[in-house]
This record gives structure tokens, sequence and C-alpha cells, in this order.
DNA sequence: TAGTGGTCTAGACCACCTG
DNA sequence: AGGTGGTCTAGACCACTAC
């Protein structure tokens, strides 16, 4: 896995690292501006468009914002209660997440088929390509998590149930396919029976759902999946920045 | 191309537009790629790099994804029921999202106070700057839709109950004040028994709530807000864009 | 008025895909 | 091997802020 290999890493995201490491540590004081980027530039041995990209993510991020005119400012955090809030511009997977927690997966239903017409349409492909259907409670630290009901059209990879023991995008990174684009929808609702028995939480009982259609760097959907949250356990945050004019519909 | 009118838009913005326009109007078919870059730099008279920052925009509202190698490709619209979606990266005012609905607000409470601590860090604010805290019920079309509860430093801007009737953001915008920056947390959680009365719902039963912290041009908060979205009622929508590494951590 | 970030140019080279 | 998008440069000018 880590053999010390070349880093083909991007000189933008070198800076845009090097100056979050700065401002997490303090070396840039929350309310006070950053160096120009003039200055920046010169400091990094780089143009000023490599800086304002690195500077863009931070913006992206919630971490700076910057005024016209006058500067670059690293914004005061409001809240650093953050560590339990899952970003939502990030892979949803619980094992991208949480990292450093114990996760297991109950896989409570394994199958392939042939897809419904939604499925069609969500996946981008004819009825007579088969799906896996998969259906897994994740575990975190040994309490419930979440349930998610995946389908995937079975000729992106073979799975088996070990590899549904684990993360399906580890697994698939390992083959070569990234989750590059995806496209969320975000509501609350009752628990169903089936959500509610396999959570263990009453029937009824508030849940955020989220669907996501994965598409990979191919532009390729890979995967449609229903992910449901017991309520108040989960909190999901998203930082907005407004590009320009507004959008005329 | 008329140059008769001075317009103050970018670049960047009208090309996004007119490119958008042409997907819109399957001018460009789903599924096809684009013209190169260079072709499209040609065709607006301008640089690759204007053109990359309007396709840029296009990729993160999920209406194109670029190849590396081969070309930038129109995505076949999984769904078109995006209609009845609220894009989770603009504006969350019901005001905004639905202009062509019939909003009304009830006013449930409107009031001046010093903050407490925790609308203190969430509003960047000392204790002795004092607060607007607003309470409204939306309606669209005359049906229930969200209840809001807006705390505002009154530094900001003089309301009256006038100004709350409609939509506080084009109060704000009036006088200069533009939502640039926000920052969501979103969770699924039960209505207690204020949210359940205003809503016309019963109490326990599921809400979506989106705490936002909303910031200026300048960078400053100006808002912060709770609002409660009825189960199923309201979906949000968001198109995530990978950038690139992994974010360690 | 000086200084900042935002836009834009006209290139160059690199990484990657496709024939 | 040719062509594509991604990165990066070294500038210029504009829009805006602050003094």
């Amino acid at each position: 896995m880590n053999l010390t290999e070349v880093k083909p890493l991007y000189l933008y995201w070198e800076v845009y690292s090097d100056i979050k490491k700065d401002i997490l540590t303090n070396h840039y004081r929350a309310g006070k501006p950053l160096p120009t980027q003039e200055t920046l530039a010169k400091t990094y041995q780089t143009s000023r468009l490599t800086i304002k990209k690195a500077l863009r993510i931070l913006q992206d991020e919630g971490l700076i914002y910057s005024k016209q005119g006058s500067g670059s400012y690293v914004r005061a955090r409001a809240t650093d209660d953050d560590k339990e809030l899952l970003p939502l511009d990030a892979p949803i997977g619980v094992t991208y997440s949480h990292r450093d927690q114990k996760i297991t997966s109950k896989l409570l239903y394994f199958d392939a088929r042939l897809p419904n017409e939604t499925e069609q349409k969500n996946l981008v492909i004819k009825g007579n390509e088969p799906i896996y259907d998969i259906k897994r409670v994740r575990l975190v630290n040994g309490h419930y998590y979440s349930l998610e009901h995946t389908t995937m059209p079975t000729h992106i990879a073979p799975l088996d149930r070990k590899i549904l023991k684990g993360s399906i995008y580890d697994y698939l990174g390992s083959i070569g396919i990234q989750l590059t684009d995806a496209r969320r929808v975000l509501y609350a609702t009752e628990a169903d029976k089936e959500t509610a028995d396999a959570l263990h939480i009453k029937q009824g009982s508030p849940v955020l759902v989220i669907e996501q259609t994965a598409y990979d760097q191919k532009g390729h959907a890979f995967e449609y999946s229903v992910s449901s949250f017991i309520r108040d356990h989960s909190r999901f945050v998203l930082n907005v920045h407004r590009r320009s004019p507004d959008m005329p519909h």
C-alpha cells in the first residue's frame, strides 16, 4: 500500500494543505488577514492563480473568506464541535467519515436481479443489465448507525459477502473506481417497519434519508443508494459559497 | 453579440448562462460531448480559462462532467423532477426557492433581547449587542411549509413587522447586504410541541432541521436561523464534486 | 490614492484518454 | 500518436476597500 511512492500531488493542493495547517495551528489567527495573494505567490514561488485556487478550497471549507479590495481573512470558527458533524460534500460512507472508529456491518440482504424502471433511470442502464441489491446495517462502535440500501450494476465489479463486510468504496477504489461526482437528495421521514427493525428504533420514528447517485471518474453512475440515519444521531454540515449574480431561475 | 449596453456581468457568467441554455434546450445533447474548450474559447472570443470557469459552474450544478483526456459531456439527467427539489447550495429562504408561488408568512414572535452564550458564538458578537428574535411560519400556496426561528444582531439593519411579512433577504439586499457564505447543519428530529403547533402537525412527527449561519460579503455573520421542514414535504438536493486527493482527516 | 482581490489573456507543459 | 482537459505562468486590467 504505502511504498513511499512518488507523489503526483498538485502544487495548488500543497499550498492549500500548507495554509490550512497554518490556520489550524493558529499561525494565521482568526479574524486576521492572510498575507496578500501576491505575497503568498512569492512565498510559495508560484503564480497568483495557483494561490487563488488554494484559497478557493479553503473558502469552500469555510475556513477563510475573501473581501475584494481588502484581503482574505481567517473565519472565526463559530463552532469547534465539527468533530461530530459529517461533511455533506465528502463521500457519505461511514467507513470514510469514521476512519478512527470501529465500523461493523450487518449484511441483511444480498442478491442480484434485473432493475425496475426507477433503478434504470437512476443508474442510466438498460432493463437487461443486472444489478446487485444490497441492504446493510452499519454500526459505529457497536451502536446502530444507519441502514443502507444500495443498488449497483453487476458489471461495475464483482461483489461478495466478504467485501460487503467492509467498505465498498475502499474495494472499488482498489480496482480503480473513484467517486468523483454525486447527486444527493435529503429529506426527513418516518421509519417504516423494515427500517425501524433494522435500526432498533420505533416504527414511525424520524430518520434522515439521503438518496445518492454516485458517478465515477468516467461519468458513469455506478451506485444508487438510500441511507437512513437515526434521528439526532447524525448531523451533516455543508459550507455554501455563493458564486456571483442571482441565478434567474 | 451586441455592444450596445454596458453590462456589469462577468464574461464567464455569460458563457455559463449561454452554454446552460444550449444544454437545457437540447442543443447540446445528453451523453454527447460539448465542443472542446479550445473551440469554445474561439467561439466566445475568449480564453480557455474563462471557458473552464464557466464549465466548472455547470459541473457543480451537475449538468456536465469533464473527463481529462476525453472531453466534457452533458450528463444524462437521471431525474427531471428537480422542480420539486430545493438546491441546498442556494439561499434557503422560501421566497427565493419558490419565486413563482404564493408565499405568505405568519409572524409568531418578534422582539429584541440580549444574546445567550450560544448565540454570541454563532453570531460572533459580544454579550451586550442586542439581537432580534423572530419566529415565523412560512406558507407556500396556503400550505404550511416551515417554521423559522431567526436571530440577527440589531445593528445589521432595523426590522419591523411589515418587513417580516415578506423576504428578509430581499430587504437586506435592498440595503446592500448579500448572503455570500453560509454554514448549514442538517438533521432529522421529532417536532416539539411548539413546532408541531405552528406547523399543524403531530407532536413527535419527523421534521428536517436546517441550522444556518449566514455571512455577508464583508464576512460578518448576520443571521443565525433554525428552520424546521415538515416530513416529506421538502426535499433538498446537492451536487457534490470531489476535488482531488483524499482529504486526510 | 494606494492596495487588495477578481477577472481575463495568451500562451506552455503535463496527465490522461482514445484511435 | 494525436487530442483532450488539468495545471501553471507572468503578466494586464478592473472592482472594490480602506485610509
